[in-house]
DNA sequence: ATTAGCACTCAATACATTAGAGTGCTAACA
DNA sequence: TGTTAGCACTCTAATGTATTGAGTGCTAAT
């Protein structure tokens, strides 16, 4: 059902007072500060009839109105002006970027989560690429020490890591040539979690002569791969205490913990969607963030989707900016990605 | 000047009970409970001296004392019992190693900061080896594509890192073997700081032929081995919930917002002291700790010091508790270190 | 030197009162 | 018939007042 244009913009100043203020809203402060150019009363009707259909409530009797998880829902689908980006938030994307080398995702992301929170004033969360879901681009074994190889994986989605393996005995350079010319031949293209038993047990097959020395090293590759998936930055964490909300040290407790706990973080970012999704309050999977709003986006390179980027924090949050500025720093991030990695 | 037998008695009994219940400890308490065999009347005139002498103070004058900072380092330098970890301290941190696979540094430390906030209860902070001041181990160049080499170090502190250098133009595998050889000849053995324009130019010196492709990996290699010196790893940030005194939500905002800044807390984990170290409250340097006390050891490879291990509370902490643990987990730490980087 | 006893202090708690913001309803009005 | 002025009503937050109790300091007796 439709709302009436009177309605809307009622519970549209409603939100947005709440929003800026934190207080309830009450018919007065409508009529006055907002000039609607009828009455309280009438005002009062409207808003007695805007609870009665769930978008807004009251905290007692006595008291203005706040909006209930379903007004926000309705603000952010129908009333809300998508805020752009100020110049001065624009400039401070620029300068950051400016400032920050850009060679490896890793770190450009944790910059982005910087960017995000300070310009947002909210908690910012970065989920960084999936290494399983991200093929194998180039991989290469150094030998560093009598007893230790390094070896470094390069992945489309512009991931390094390296890892270290201790050697039983020591191993001449053209036997790691080899091993070096087939493990790339063998992994280049695959992803890493399509790296399965199949696939080891052809590369030993093909190179019967080097099983000692592939047996220490194809385990350790393998669990160093696989062990580490995503990884969440978090940024902006003390930026709740800005909010009234979480004056109550249990509230604040209760969210910093869930910060705490990068396994539920994971689970929350990385649901599969694409684009910017809200999740306001109690449409949130998850009991430990049911008072909070999670704006999320991804970011991609080409079409391939590679992490998420988003802020939490209190349902009443201001949408209209928060989604603008990250549909500018998504495509910032997606814009330097592609130059920087698609090659 | 020393305090008599019965002064000290009552002050530890004030000091171990206050730190059990964060409450102001009345003389009746201390008779009672600690079976002292004199009436509280007598321990009351106790305690004023010790008031007057600077070891009590009294929130106000009908309450109980509570220890000051003066109170709390003579209990540290003269009355407490050092406690040895419990069984199950010592489990815990076993089961840790365990389940840790223990090969680059950064990884060990990182667990390290996740046992120590675990088993205290407070909030822990593990301070990396310096980059600067490790030396050059090896270092190895590779080609990953026409256009990027990755540049891998590794440190005699344990540090692995690595970064990736863009090349204008192809290089031959001969030019990149020549170049490795080169840095490996000139930097092996040298501190990171010392790597200066003299070294730098010594090898462009030498290498005259490679000039454009030096020209392009030394400055990026250099900035990116000095640019990140130390990182400071934290964990249990929310423990401090667990006391009393941060249910002032402006408390427990100070110390959180002192978390995010590293910076600063690099500088109070670098200060250059070996061994276990105390700071009590006022103590501390720096004005955003000082009603914290910081309790820090130092870990080590042979006898060279590498980083700080330690831990961020109230003044009200459990002393005798966190440096035994601190001491144990050193220990643990040298030994795992030793056996793992000194081949 | 120690201690019992007592008057005193002060924070914390509970309770009562008040002020004010905001509502819902009714009746009058355009 | 929708709008509005007016008013009684409700409920929180703020303020003031009394009470309680833990703990002290001092004094006088042991």
């Amino acid at each position: 059902m439709s709302l009436g244009d009177r309605k809307r913009t009622i519970l549209r100043a409603v939100i947005i007072d709440y929003i800026d203020t934190a207080e309830p809203v009450g018919s007065r402060t409508i009529a006055k500060k907002y000039e609607m150019g009828i009455s309280s009363a009438t005002i009062r009707n409207e808003m007695a009839d805007l609870e009665e259909l769930g978008y807004l409530e009251q905290p007692h009797t006595s008291a203005g109105r706040i909006p209930s998880d379903k007004g926000y829902r309705f603000f952010v689908n129908e009333l809300m002006e998508l805020q752009r980006p100020s110049s001065y938030e624009i400039e401070a994307v620029r300068n950051f970027f400016d400032r920050t080398t850009i060679d490896e995702i890793d770190n450009i992301i944790k910059q982005i989560s910087k960017v995000l929170s300070s310009i947002t004033q909210y908690t910012s969360a970065v989920l960084s690429p999936s290494v399983k879901k991200s093929s194998v681009k180039s991989i290469q074994l150094i030998q560093m020490s009598l007893t230790d190889i390094i070896a470094v994986i390069v992945t489309d989605t512009g991931i390094v890591r390296h890892c270290k393996i201790k050697i039983p005995k020591p191993i001449s350079s053209n036997t790691l040539t080899a091993i070096n010319n087939m493990l790339n031949e063998k992994l280049t293209g695959l992803t890493i979690e399509d790296i399965d038993l199949s696939v080891i047990s052809s590369i030993q097959l093909e190179m019967k002569g080097y099983n000692e020395i592939l047996n220490s090293i194809i385990p350790v590759l393998n669990e160093s791969l696989k062990s580490f998936d995503c990884d969440i930055f978090l940024d902006g964490t003390t930026n709740i205490f800005h909010y009234p909300e979480y004056n109550d040290i249990e509230k604040a407790k209760n969210f910093l913990s869930l910060l705490e706990h990068k396994e539920k973080l994971l689970d929350i970012f990385s649901e599969d969607d694409s684009n910017i999704t809200v999740s306001i309050g109690k449409e949130n999977i998850y009991d430990e963030v049911k008072d909070c709003s999670i704006v999320k986006a991804s970011y991609k390179i080409g079409d391939k989707t590679l992490g998420k980027i988003g802020v939490i924090g209190p349902t009443r949050m201001n949408y209209a900016k928060v989604i603008g500025i990250l549909k500018y720093l998504t495509d910032t991030l997606n814009y330097i990605l592609k130059n920087q990695l698609d090659e």
